[in-house]
DNA sequence: ATTATCTTGATTGATTTAGTGAAGAAGTGT
DNA sequence: ACACTTCTTCACTAAATCAATCAAGATAAT
């Protein structure tokens, strides 16, 4: 596994308050049993996200978390460089990023493949928005259950 | 990160076999210091892929390490395969794999994501073989040293 | 025999990861 | 004012993974 747990815990949240975006705040316990997320762990991860701009809160009763950006304009490609930094198979793909320098000089035969799957793997992230997951959701579940109402 | 050193140094000793493929036993300390390797290290990873059955072994003097395999037909994503396990972003990509099942019972909205960065890393792993690499390798240096005997 | 080289299993230290504990701050309704 | 709900924060731990080394041994060529 190379995404993280936390990560994939951050995804899904984000998701479930784009999922019912307008409706009011969503509580921590409501988000984590839905998307089987345990829940001291999720505090922690909101909060996190609470402090990168991606989610707002509100306490007390009726209280709970909220987007703050627009689904539609919101990335799992950036979710995941605010949780887990860079999108990559090895470190060495950030042009002269300081410490992370290639130890074979530049020399290294491999360097075009790990940017190529870079590439790749970023084209995905980057073009992939919550507003299209809540969609491709909502799609495959009236799918799934073409009889719903009978 | 995400593809480990240890999975890295595999695929540099591998490349430098495959470089030097037909021209006898090639010493650890050699791939070592050539491919910037701590050689004790290197002596561990070389011994599971020869268990692995990619490289084979001569001891005694002029002994060494050699390809097994043509490197033609040696992919990537097969000695990335050996090194790490499974190729892609999450363990849950694995269909039904007994441990790894999702706890959200099919119902993930990530899931095609996941599958369709899975497959854009696979597609490149497993048509990268070490042949191309070599060949790569020599024009690179053929174009970076066009004048290489003045 | 001697030397060079591979072989193997155990071990270590650092880092990352996943998750928990516990006390507190801030809203809401009565 | 008070109780209740919910978020907030910092510290902490247990486990796994990772990178690398130690140490002793086996094998081949000369």
């Amino acid at each position: 596994m190379r995404v993280t747990q936390r990560c994939q815990y951050a995804l899904r949240a984000i998701f479930e308050l784009a999922r019912r975006n307008g409706r009011g705040p969503i509580k921590i316990a409501d988000i984590a049993e839905v998307q089987a997320i345990p829940q001291r762990f999720l505090e922690v991860i909101l909060s996190q996200l609470k402090h990168g701009g991606f989610v707002d809160s509100q306490r007390g009763t009726d209280g709970g978390y909220f987007l703050k950006r627009d689904p539609a304009d919101l990335t799992v490609g950036e979710v995941m460089r605010f949780m887990q930094g860079f999108i990559g198979p090895v470190s060495c793909v950030l042009n002269e990023s300081e410490d992370n320098k290639c130890v074979l000089y530049g020399d290294c035969a491999f360097i075009d493949m790990w940017k190529e799957v870079q590439r790749a793997m970023t084209e995905i992230y980057d073009n992939t928005t919550f507003k299209n997951l809540v969609e491709r959701d909502q799609q495959r579940k009236s799918e799934y259950l073409p009889c719903y109402s009978i």
